[in-house]
DNA sequence: CTCCCGATAT
DNA sequence: ATATCAGGAG
């Protein structure tokens, strides 16, 4: 039955995450925020996007923006000049200031901590809602998938699916509960430092032996 | 599926 | 020249 195939995914998901927690001690969110608000913008510039790149831009723009009422009143040629660095710079805006409306007119202006809630801001979808929901508010509801995330399972064979949330169900089936907010920032290190997208240093990694895919994957 | 978008690695 | 980067919407 699936269950031994499940039990399988459980245990080398259960290694995954004690190596990688050693290798990388302090993993996780590198992007800089100060409230759940600043959290949240930042999160959703990040799409397609290096946490630097987007650090370097929120500096200047939390001096500017503080408040949901700030950026649902932004002028949108000024706010897509502030965060034109990110990418997607004219979808980012459009998505900032809509999505700033609807946090002014149903939730009085705070970033809600309910996933459905989140889900009707637009330029958000789960990735982004995880992310805000665990790391603002502490509440774990499920697994942020990103581009990481979604390769190195893969790759670790944790999930043969393609769908980012049908990829995040499988890992929340196998995956501990405790983890579930911290395996996104294990994954994601990992991903950037060795088992990158194009090149993956298989040579160097530590889960090599874990790996059904290393030495095949170049 | 395509589009959004600039920067960087290969 | 092309793939990829803390994705999401149409």
């Amino acid at each position: 039955m699936t269950g031994s195939a499940k039990g399988g995914r459980e245990d080398r998901v259960r290694r995954v995450i004690s190596v990688l927690e050693r290798e990388y001690p302090d993993a996780k969110i590198a992007l800089n925020y100060s409230n759940p608000l600043e959290l949240l913008v930042a999160t959703m510039l990040s799409a397609q996007c290096t946490d630097e790149r987007v650090n370097r831009v929120t500096k200047e723009l939390f001096k500017k923006y503080r408040t949901a009422e700030d950026y649902a009143n932004a002028d949108l040629s000024e706010l897509e000049a502030l965060i034109r660095p990110t990418g997607f710079y004219r979808a980012k805006a459009r998505n900032l200031k809509r999505a700033a409306k609807v946090l002014v007119e149903k939730f009085g202006s705070k970033v809600p901590k309910r996933m459905e809630d989140l889900l009707e801001l637009p330029g958000v979808a789960r990735k982004t809602a995880n992310i805000v929901l665990a790391n603002a508010y502490g509440i774990v509801e499920g697994i942020a998938v990103d581009t990481h995330v979604r390769r190195l399972s893969r790759r670790l064979g944790l999930t043969k699916e393609e769908d980012q949330d049908a990829i995040e169900r499988d890992l929340m089936k196998i995956v501990p509960r405790e983890y579930w907010g911290k395996i996104t920032y294990l994954l994601m290190e990992h991903g950037r430092r060795v088992c990158k997208a194009r090149k993956p240093d298989c040579g160097a990694c530590a889960l090599r032996e874990l790996c059904p895919s290393a030495f095949k994957a170049k």
